[in-house]
DNA sequence: AAACGATTCAACCGCTACTAA
DNA sequence: CTTAGTAGCGGTTGAATCGTT
């Protein structure tokens, strides 16, 4: 048993679309618009499925859709939003006309989360990192701190072991030493982790 | 110049919500 | 009210591209 497939994948095509398939798809919306997806690739002459026409249309072939960078008010505009909806993306999509919900997230994880944990402030509560270790010191009971900090810091050993294989920093520690602040980076890694364990104790 | 890792973003997957019968 | 079909959403993946060594 299982859910039944939206389309027979044997006689779908995948990946890319091509310019070709782009034109089908557009010339067939632009006469008899985008009533029953299910149809449209059928219609239109495509071997695609229905969903993977949607999402093309959607994300892609609009013809009001923005192609370009994010502009400064925008990024605002989606931090302001994000701070209060969370990745409800389509909602805040919603508020940035010719911009879809795929790239108000792409654009979040690749760009505005670094921004903001460059900046010092966790993109998932919008606080700035020093203001959740605080919260965790004062409202945590000491055993708990303690075996938060025991979660915490496995997680950072095994990060670490990725960055020293990765980088192969392990010999330059060696040769030099730990040079003051050199544990910057591998603490807020530490305070990221800290905070998803958190957040999964609660949501249990 | 080549190899490798990091980044980006289009596309896919699986789930839920909605709607019509 | 129930059920089946469809649309939409958010998380994830992977190919293409870029940057670094």
């Amino acid at each position: 048993m299982g859910r039944i497939p939206c389309c027979e994948k044997d006689n779908v095509k995948r990946g890319q679309w091509t310019p070709e398939e782009d034109n089908k798809l557009s010339s067939y919306i632009a006469q008899h618009g985008t009533r029953n997806w299910r149809l449209i690739p059928k219609n239109a002459g495509l071997q695609r499925c229905g969903k993977s026409c949607r999402l093309r249309w959607t994300n892609y072939l609009r013809p009001d859709l923005k192609h370009g960078q994010f502009s400064d008010t925008e990024e605002q505009t989606i931090v302001k939003l994000h701070s209060v909806v969370g990745n409800r993306w389509s909602l805040i999509a919603a508020q940035l006309p010719g911009r879809t919900d795929n790239d108000v997230k792409n654009h979040w994880n690749t760009k505005l989360k670094k921004k903001l944990s460059g900046m010092g402030i966790d993109p998932v509560t919008h606080k700035p990192f020093s203001h959740l270790m605080a919260e965790i010191a004062t409202t945590l009971a000491p055993p708990q701190v303690a075996h938060l900090a025991e979660a915490a810091l496995g997680c950072f050993k095994d990060e670490m072991l990725h960055l020293l294989t990765k980088k192969r920093i392990d010999f330059q520690f060696q040769q030099s030493g730990i040079a003051p602040g050199t544990l910057q980076q591998p603490l807020t890694l530490q305070v990221i982790k800290t905070k998803r364990t958190i957040r999964l104790r609660r949501s249990n």
